[in-house]
RNA sequence: GGGCGUGUAGUUCAAUGGUAGAACGCUACGUUGACAUCGUAGAGGCCAUAAGUUCGAUUCUUAUCACGCCCA
């Protein structure tokens, strides 16, 4: 069946994919070298968004292209279990069917999620299906399996034992919403008007000290009062003590540097159970910790009665409002703060005294930071490595314990007496009570969870079988590169890399290449608030997953940041149908694969050089892709196929196919050999579209274009001398073409031209293309008299070797012949200018390299040449 | 405040110590047998500003201005 008027990707790509499943093609094939990638692993909740298209794009084009260079690849799949997230999502399904989650209780509650994942799991590794990602869907692992929760296991276990997890009464971030401690890194610093109260704290009848906060209703927290102690002001107060408003309790007024004597009143409060700051400074001076907050930020019982029960915001008012009223408020200012937000809650953290799991981020960040100092691991672009150790070496303890209900559940247990037994099950606890107490006592596990990227720290090893060493572990274990967004550097590289390093002994990743990330079109996050969304799933559906990528890795350069916008998309839809009517027209000349072909043994130049660009092209999408320039890389099979491959070869090729000339064979051998190593080139970029074309020519079943070589092959020497002799022709056709549109000469007029030069080679070359010449540009004829420049009325062309003139007698006016070789001279002249300026330096001439200065006078002379056979024309012109 | 980055054509972005490129958009012409989702041609840039290094700077250095991101 011939190839329909457009690629149709609604029918087409889903067929394909299905069929390279059946046929296992994503699985490792054994070869010499290894070649994997861990794909990170998308929330089990989500939706395919840019910035996932982007990525697994990426990935996609690396897998498919190592797969051609033979390597044994691996693309480990899977998801992951999104703590939060999940139980938010379940949450909500629930509360639609009037379900509470606390009714039900925890085991009830985790079985509906585990419901909801069977459900709706799939759908993000569906899509990206649709995108063409060839993983190996086999190994497809999630966070929360078996196997995974074993290493989670193993491992908090061996670090608990040798100390590097331990638990602690810390303040950690909470989050009120959620019920629960976050990370520093899921916390958002906002900018964010607020205001600050000057407060009257009274030191006897007559005096008082005036403290500036932002937070007053911690104010019954308040331990001390700190100032400066070179602050002037306040150095006569050091020691004494000063009366806490409304509770009207004591409490001394320290000195510590902390006191910024330039901010606010000089004075600040120390509340130490709710603030970062404070409660090192508590630390110092010893002072107690008065915690306010109920787990929810209400104020608990250490507050007057009034206020017990009360939310933040409406104490503070309801102080404020008492402190005015007493004449407490010395002066309230406007200023901007900078407020801690939950990125999954969006509700203002608050800074709470819990019991937490730590781990000793500090100790593990060792080797990771000499894992890339050595080289180990280099980050592309190496920037970031900058960035990388800025976080790395000022780390703090990571907090991994979380009170959700979903996620690894701490392998801890408490005896009666509290005491905690860390094992990998309740029976290894069992024992080690037993030893302990010398009887069995009752054990009540830890209820709290794991932070998520604590088990995705573990991916790059628990996904490949760990603690078994099979041979998936050692062949692929580290791996080549991580593919990843800069948004996660922090979040999740680090982490993998401590422990990579501290479990195998072994960075996990060779390279940790870091895209962009994908903004809209004035720059901006994309955000469902802002409305800016553009939803790869449309752009799927309206124009197909290959212009969709090829999209994407056009405009991913070593840039942050990617401004996508639909129109942009559209042009690259025009790229596919570019090659899609490059097939057909092989198609309608009937070319048909000959398996005998020998791309060494070419006659036509047209096809040796279209050989040599063909080898070219393939040389430079090798060196772009091993060093992750995709843009580059796309680029340059854009620029080949539309403006060598269908520009020139195939407008070229037309005169052999179309008139039974003596080379029409092997332009037709040629055609369709090349094509179908341009799909293979394009075949990481576009998948379906090249398997498409490339079954439809070869036909033959099963023979995959996955499991293809890319192309390599070495050129003949001689093929460069062809090289040239296109180049001439391009360049009369481009120089006929200018002047066609310059002096308006419609291409209803035919013309003819006039050749001279004294070479044989030339005019037999003129000769041989003679017939493409005719057709593309309406010539009548092509003369090779040797006689001198005519005198008539002609325009004229200057090449190197020879010269080009054509009759325009009664197709135009002599001035405007004129006037055009006028303005080719000018453009001459102001390029030997600037050659000339530098060759007239002494210093040029002593100091600049000898090739340049070669250069230099040879294109000095070059130009010298032209322009007197320009002003030679002019004057023959003239004397008409 | 600390760190990182970006200023190049109307727009989005490349490249480069030796005459500045692409894509899209724009303008003119064109339906010639793969393609009007097209072809051909064209216009359009003191490469943010200033100083320095250099025979030569858009490129290297420093400062300034503008913008963005991350961390306090």
């Amino acid at each position: 069946m011939p190839l329909s008027k457009q690629f149709d990707h609604i029918n087409i790509e889903k067929p394909i994919y299905t069929k390279w499943e059946k046929n296992s093609l994503f699985k490792p094939k054994k070869n010499k070298k290894a070649f994997c990638i861990m794909m990170p692993p998308p929330n089990v909740t989500g939706s395919l968004h840019m910035g996932h298209a982007l990525t697994f794009t990426i990935q996609d084009v690396l897998i498919r292209y190592y797969r051609l260079k033979s390597y044994e690849v691996l693309w480990q799949p899977g998801t992951d279990h999104a703590g939060i997230a999940t139980q938010m999502v379940v949450e909500r399904e629930l509360e639609k069917k009037n379900i509470n989650k606390k009714k039900i209780g925890r085991n009830k509650f985790i079985k509906e999620i585990w419901k909801w994942k069977k459900k709706s799991g799939d759908v993000i590794n569906n899509q990206l299906r649709r995108l063409g990602a060839s993983a190996d869907w086999s190994r497809e692992r999630f966070t929360m399996d078996e196997g995974l929760s074993n290493s989670v296991k193993l491992v908090f276990v061996d670090l608990y034992n040798k100390g590097l997890i331990y638990k602690d009464k810390k303040l950690v971030n909470w989050d009120p919403k959620l019920l629960t401690a976050i990370s520093d890194l899921e916390v958002e610093q906002k900018n964010q008007n607020g205001f600050l109260w000057h407060i009257k704290y009274k030191i006897n009848t007559t005096d008082n000290i005036i403290v500036a906060t932002t937070r007053p209703e911690t104010m019954f927290g308040d331990v001390a009062v700190a100032v400066n102690p070179q602050d002037k002001r306040y150095k006569k107060l050091i020691g004494k003590h000063c009366t806490i408003p409304i509770i009207n309790k004591k409490i001394p007024i320290i000195a510590d540097d902390y006191a910024d004597p330039t901010k606010g009143s000089g004075a600040v409060k120390i509340t130490p159970a709710h603030d970062f700051n404070d409660f090192n400074i508590g630390k110092k001076h010893n002072l107690p910790l008065i915690n306010i907050f109920n787990k929810d930020a209400t104020l608990n019982n250490n507050v007057p009665k009034d206020f017990v029960n009360l939310d933040r915001y409406v104490a503070r008012e309801k102080l404020i409002k008492i402190l005015d009223s007493q004449d407490l408020i010395d002066k309230k200012e406007s200023q901007i703060m900078v407020i801690p937000y939950g990125d999954r809650s969006d509700v203002v953290i608050e800074p709470l005294l819990t019991d937490q799991w730590f781990c000793n981020a500090k100790l593990l960040s060792k080797d990771p930071i000499m894992n890339v100092q050595k080289g180990k691991t280099k980050f592309v672009p190496k920037q970031w490595e900058k960035t990388f150790y800025n976080w790395m070496k000022n780390i703090e303890p990571w907090c991994i314990s979380r009170q959700l209900w979903w996620g690894h559940q701490i392998p801890a247990w408490y005896g009666p007496d509290n005491k905690c037994f860390v094992a990998t099950s309740e029976n290894k606890a069992q024992k080690l009570s037993l030893k302990y107490y010398g009887k069995k006592v009752k054990l009540i596990q830890d209820e709290d969870v794991l932070d998520t990227w604590f088990s995705s720290a573990l991916w790059p090893f628990s996904t490949l079988d760990w603690p078994k060493k099979n041979y998936f572990i050692k062949r692929f274990y580290p791996t080549n590169v991580l593919v990843t967004g800069f948004d996660i550097i922090f979040f999740w590289v680090a982490r993998m890399m401590m422990m990579g390093s501290h479990f195998m002994n072994n960075t996990p990743f060779k390279h940790v290449y870091i895209h962009p990330l994908i903004r809209d079109e004035k720059g901006q996050k994309m955000s469902k608030s802002k409305g800016n969304i553009i939803d790869p799933l449309d752009l799927l559906n309206t124009f197909g997953a290959d212009t969709l990528r090829f999209s994407l890795t056009s405009m991913t350069t070593a840039s942050r940041d990617i401004k996508l916008s639909k129109s942009r998309v559209e042009g690259y839809r025009s790229f596919l149908t570019k090659i899609w009517n490059a097939a057909k027209f092989i198609e309608i000349n009937k070319c048909k694969y000959n398996s005998k072909f020998n791309p060494e043994k070419l006659k036509l130049p047209i096809n040796q050089w279209l050989v040599n660009e063909l080898s070219k092209l393939s040389f430079q999408v090798d060196k772009y892709l091993e060093k992750y320039q995709f843009s580059e890389a796309s680029n340059s099979i854009y620029h080949f196929i539309w403006h060598l491959y269908c520009d020139w070869y195939l407008e070229l090729s037309k005169t052999h196919l179309q008139n039974n000339t003596a080379y029409k064979k092997e332009v037709q051998d040629t055609l369709i050999w090349s094509f179908l190593k341009i799909l293979i080139i394009i075949h990481p970029f576009m998948p379906f579209i090249s398997e498409y074309l490339w079954s439809n020519f070869l036909k033959s079943k099963n023979n995959f274009i996955n499991n293809q070589k890319w192309p390599e092959f070495t050129v003949k020497k001689n093929y460069t001398k062809s090289k040239n002799e296109i180049k001439i022709i391009i360049d009369i056709i481009t120089s006929i073409r200018n002047l066609r549109t310059d002096l308006k000469v419609s291409y209803k007029k035919n013309l003819t031209l006039n050749v001279v030069s004294k070479q044989k080679k030339l005019i037999s070359l003129i000769k041989n293309n003679k017939e493409d010449l005719t057709r593309i540009l309406k010539l009548n004829n092509i003369d090779f008299n040797n006689s001198q420049i005519s005198k008539n009325e002609c325009a004229y062309f200057v090449f190197k070797n020879f010269n080009i003139n054509v009759p325009l007698k009664g197709i135009i006016d002599i001035q405007s012949e004129i006037n055009r070789i006028n303005q080719n001279k000018n453009t001459l002249y102001n390029q030997l200018l600037k050659i000339e300026k530098n060759l007239n330096n002494k210093k040029f001439i002593e100091k600049a390299p000898k090739s340049v200065v070669n250069d230099y006078k040879l294109q000095s002379y070059n130009i010298k040449t032209s322009i007197d056979k320009l002003d030679k024309i002019i004057n023959n012109l003239k004397l008409n």
